[in-house]
DNA sequence: TATGAATGAGCATTCATTCAT
DNA sequence: GATGAATGAATGCTCATTCAT
């Protein structure tokens, strides 16, 4: 439009982008139900101007995960078709665990009742499920793991135990994912759940 | 001092059950940050009565668990000197795992930084971790259990994984929770999480 | 309750009282969508005390007029069986006028949109529309009105007439009514409004 | 000075028109009262656009109305040798009707005690005022009117009588103020309002 | 001139907590 | 002891208005 705008435009991007990192801070130390104005507060906006680029908490939220979302997807595109599915699927789960321990906030996001927040669950399920899924069939088809566990519901176990709080911190939840996907490389007995 | 003190006392007992039965259905279905006026409310009693009874949430919160973890230590007494400590263990884990899922919002309570919720964390610590770190001995005392698993973090990873939402509900946590017993029975290779 | 509940009621019942006066003072100042926080200011007392005694704009609108309203209606029912039914309509719309004129601001509510002011419109509708039809009939029964003419419409119409502003005060408002009622007496041509 | 300068001016022209266009629009459908950004994303242009051609809402409401004022007023003058003048009123008021009929929120603007809205006012007594009075004194002249009529009254009364709600609509409308025209040709009683 | 990003005042609403009766 | 009326801090959200580009 007019000659400007391509630098307003540039500071906008770069009010969004001190909206990410303010927003991503305050979700670790408050949980994604932090007050807006702390956000704009920790990143020297105006009240007004978080609504202007996130007109939702949800969008906001779901902004701050989406990049390591992203990152994660397309790391276990790359793990894809590994001689060692079994391998790859724990070095997928590492990154994952990294992902969700980092983002403090995040794992009870993704168990909130909010509707609003369905986009964060849409988010997740559709890229980090699928990507999730292929390493599993993998592991699955070389014996490496029951066929039963399901993406979905490892994922949200998994989700939850990255948890953290006093006296369970990242090394614990690590150690807990590890044991899980120990776990369900084995048949559960028939009494056991079958579809987990 | 006056000739119904018993009675009024008789009173007061009953008012603190209807309390605690009012913010268990509370709690299972708004989770433990619900409002007190509707605790109040569904107990049939005034406002100031709750803040008599339970100055602050977290007391309330602890009162209204204390039972049932009582009854949890008590199970766990009971299946101590069991001849096979490894299906003890899974009764046990079961029985923790009917509470917590029942309780709706405990397992986020497990969880929040409200340190007034701390003796909530105390509560279990002081009541279960002992309970079920007696079992886990028993069963590593017979090789069915690698002896690095600690009670608090196993329990800590069970509430985690009894935090329900949609998509992943009773059973599903069930089979998380089996599938984490199972890969605690092996010994984690030892770059991996040696003092889980 | 307890002994003490009654002064606490009679307490209460003064907030009330406090409350619907302050009301009715800001909204002839403001209108009826005056900010809560000034009526609260007006009445002495806490925002939330506002919000305890009308949860919603709408309720506390309707409590304000509702007193007034069944004055209204009651006038009708006594000038119901006059001799005179002309003279009645006229007695009687001098006092809704009366009514409307005081009543700053209660026109304008009478045309919002917003729909939870229906329960005013409904409170008008309900008592004063059939109030006002039983005189219409009268006066129509003697020949002495159009029979075309319905009470609904005709009491929009003055209530349309009842707002105010510069330059068209109370007296005016009345001339308007009067001339509109006089219009009311003969049938309209019929190419004109057959159905006012 | 550039020799733009001519089509600088033009496009300012264009701007400004598209602004009245996208402001009756959004006028008829939120009233006068719509969000300025509205206006500004329905014409098309920036939010700082609207407050270079129009510093304060109320000149724009001015603006968006005055063509239709002076169209009105035109009429009148057309009117004004009639011979026979109480039909000229009628023929004149179903115009008058009509543009404020169509003009939702226009009605309720005139009678805003916003004093920026002022003009508004000033704008429709200094143009129409005038222009109804003539065609009244016509009708007075004849006998076809009672004198004591005042034109700012009467067209405030109509104005009042076309805003509309539900179950109160155009038709309505027009037959109020038949209505009240009829009741306008008969002189009132003494004790009746003299100086209508 | 035109733009639209940024600002922040303003208002609604909720709910924990106190305290007079 | 019990009550619940009153309080106001906290927070969400909207939108008029300014101003640098």
């Amino acid at each position: 439009m007019s000659p400007s705008a391509g630098s307003r435009a540039a500071g906008a991007q770069r009010t969004r982008q001190s909206l990410l990192a303010a927003a991503a801070q305050v979700f670790v130390e408050q949980g994604v139900q932090a007050p807006i104005r702390d956000i704009a507060g920790r990143a020297g906006v105006g009240l007004g101007t978080v609504y202007r680029h996130f007109p939702s908490r949800a969008e906001l939220v779901v902004a701050v995960y989406r990049h390591q979302v992203d990152e994660c997807a397309q790391l276990a595109a790359d793990l894809a078709g590994s001689p060692r599915p079994g391998e790859a699927l724990e070095r997928w789960m590492d990154a994952f665990v990294e992902f969700l321990v980092t983002k403090h906030g995040l794992g009870a996001a993704l168990q909130s009742e909010d509707p609003g927040l369905q986009s964060l669950h849409s988010l997740m399920l559709d890229t980090l499920v699928p990507a999730c899924a292929s390493l599993l069939d993998a592991a699955a088809a070389r014996g490496e793991l029951d066929p039963d566990v399901t993406a979905y519901t490892l994922m949200r176990a998994v989700g939850n135990l990255c948890i953290l709080g006093p006296g369970y911190d990242r090394e614990h939840a690590r150690a807990m994912v590890s044991r899980l996907l120990a776990g369900c490389r084995t048949t559960m007995p028939p009494d056991g759940p079958a579809a987990a």
